[in-house]
RNA sequence: GGACAGAUGCCCGAGUGGUUAAAGGGGACGGACUGUAAAUCCGUUGGCAAUUGUCUACGGUGGUUCAAAUCCACCUCUGUCCA
């Protein structure tokens, strides 16, 4: 069997590492303790954080111990990092419901139960409580702010304005791998690349408090081949949680990934073991568009379920393949009352395809909007129960490919 | 605390009294071409109503004016320099 630090890096997962060659023989002879944080500022993951999840998960396969950390603490300041300007600050409830919305998501990828089961931690219960001047007598006291200057991570942030909450960021992230290398054994960080100062403050600041030697390793932050941020689309976000983005859309967005990352989004989010890689990749110029779909299979089987999958497989295969008035219960729908007076526009405002009258509009002139697969010529056309099939549905589709239900009563 | 600069539509950025729903670029969306790809080309990009209408909009509030994103006052926030 391989170990992690073997597949990962077969894998492409690795950004950065602290110390490759300690790294290398810990990964292989021992089991360790290692954590990733998660903060939440939404109550949904969504695609961009799904790398140091399946980093995770790759490990835990390996026989390391994951902590997952919900970071209710570490919300209530901001990451500075990576953001153009200062974070909204987030109401405790909102902070606190969004972890447990966080945590239920986070349950699927990892196995919580057996020798190395994951654990999942809250750092609110630690961050919280403490006291100002303790914290700054224990921790702050480690931080050279001449050192902090010159981070790559507040470059950015230097020019355009950071105020001093989110300079402490840092040190509260630190303090989360000194408080789990002391009361959990947790020797290891892993996250997103652009959490490698962060990384570095949290070995830094246990090696002086705790004389010991701890590691981290940095996920590639996911960019398309165009040099596009993963994970959004028209909509926003391409989210884990179904009520965000249906398992149909999630399907959608892999089954659209540029030629280019197809192969390194397999390896990124699925599970596809190397041989098979192997055999995909020979696939390449003519079949590519199989490969395309192994991807989103596998990655929507790893988010949804396998049973999600396979009908965002199948109502897929209907709409694009076969063509004709494809019906699929997979694709999003909306139950709709109509009423006398409805158009064909408010149809498709109560759908969600459109977010105004005008926007619809102006896609009818350009031919954008059709309905049971017909193109829409006007938009003053009445909504009515001759339009949908003996199920109440009416199939509404934007564009070539955003397709949603109605159902109509 | 002081001096100066700035705050414009999803983002960047022009505009310094009317012809400005606001140039230009990016992004996004629609169309053509395709492989549900990329690149390219064309179009669209505040709401409502609809054939030249109406409402809202240029950090906030108030004012000057027939007329303000543009002028004045105060406020808020941000940056730079000084303490």
């Amino acid at each position: 069997m391989k170990t992690a630090f073997e597949t990962l890096h077969a894998r492409g997962y690795i950004a950065q590492l602290t110390h490759e060659d300690e790294i290398k023989r810990i990964l292989r002879d021992e089991k360790i303790v290692f954590y990733a944080g998660f903060d939440p500022t939404a109550n949904s993951l969504h695609a961009g954080h799904l790398l140091p999840v399946m980093v995770m998960s790759h490990m835990q396969r390996a026989g390391h111990t994951p902590i997952i950390l919900v970071g209710g603490g570490t919300a209530m300041v901001g990451d500075p990092t990576g953001k153009d300007d200062m974070r909204q600050m987030l109401p405790i409830e909102a902070i606190d419901t969004n972890a447990a919305g966080i945590k239920k998501q986070l349950e699927r990828f990892l196995d919580f139960t057996g020798a190395n089961k994951a654990i999942m931690v809250n750092n609110a219960e630690w961050i919280r409580p403490l006291n100002y001047v303790d914290f700054l007598r224990s921790v702050g006291r480690h931080f050279s702010v001449n050192r902090m200057l010159t981070a790559e991570c507040f470059k950015q942030r230097l020019q355009k304005g950071l105020s001093f909450l989110e300079f402490n960021y840092m040190l509260l992230q630190a303090y989360d791998f000194l408080h789990l290398n002391r009361t959990r054994n947790c020797t290891f960080q892993i996250g997103g690349d652009d959490q490698w100062s962060n990384i570095l403050a949290g070995i830094d600041l246990v090696r002086r408090e705790e004389k010991k030697e701890t590691y981290g390793i940095t996920a590639q932050l996911i960019e398309t081949s165009s040099g596009k941020k993963m994970g959004k689309t028209e909509k926003g976000a391409v989210w884990l949680d179904a009520e965000r983005t249906s398992p149909f859309e999630y399907y959608q967005y892999w089954r659209n990934t540029h030629d280019a990352d197809v192969m390194k989004f397999i390896n990124f989010f699925t599970f596809i073991t190397d041989e098979t890689i192997v055999l995909l990749n020979a696939e390449k110029e003519s079949a590519i568009n199989e490969v395309k779909k192994t991807l989103a299979f596998e990655a929507t089987k790893i988010v949804h379920g396998e049973k999600a999958a396979v009908q965002a497989r199948d109502a897929s295969a209907a709409l694009f393949e076969q063509g004709g008035q494809a019906n699929a219960a997979a694709i999003p729908t909306t139950d709709v009352a109509l009423t006398e007076k409805m158009t064909v526009l408010d149809l498709f405002l109560a759908s969600g395809l459109i977010l105004s009258k005008s926007e619809g509009r102006k896609l009818i002139e350009q031919g954008g909007l059709s309905i049971n697969d017909s193109v829409i010529t006007s938009p003053i056309l009445a909504a009515t129960k001759d339009l949908a099939d003996s199920q109440g549905i009416i199939v509404l589709r934007k564009g070539k490919k955003t397709y949603h239900r109605v159902r109509v009563a």
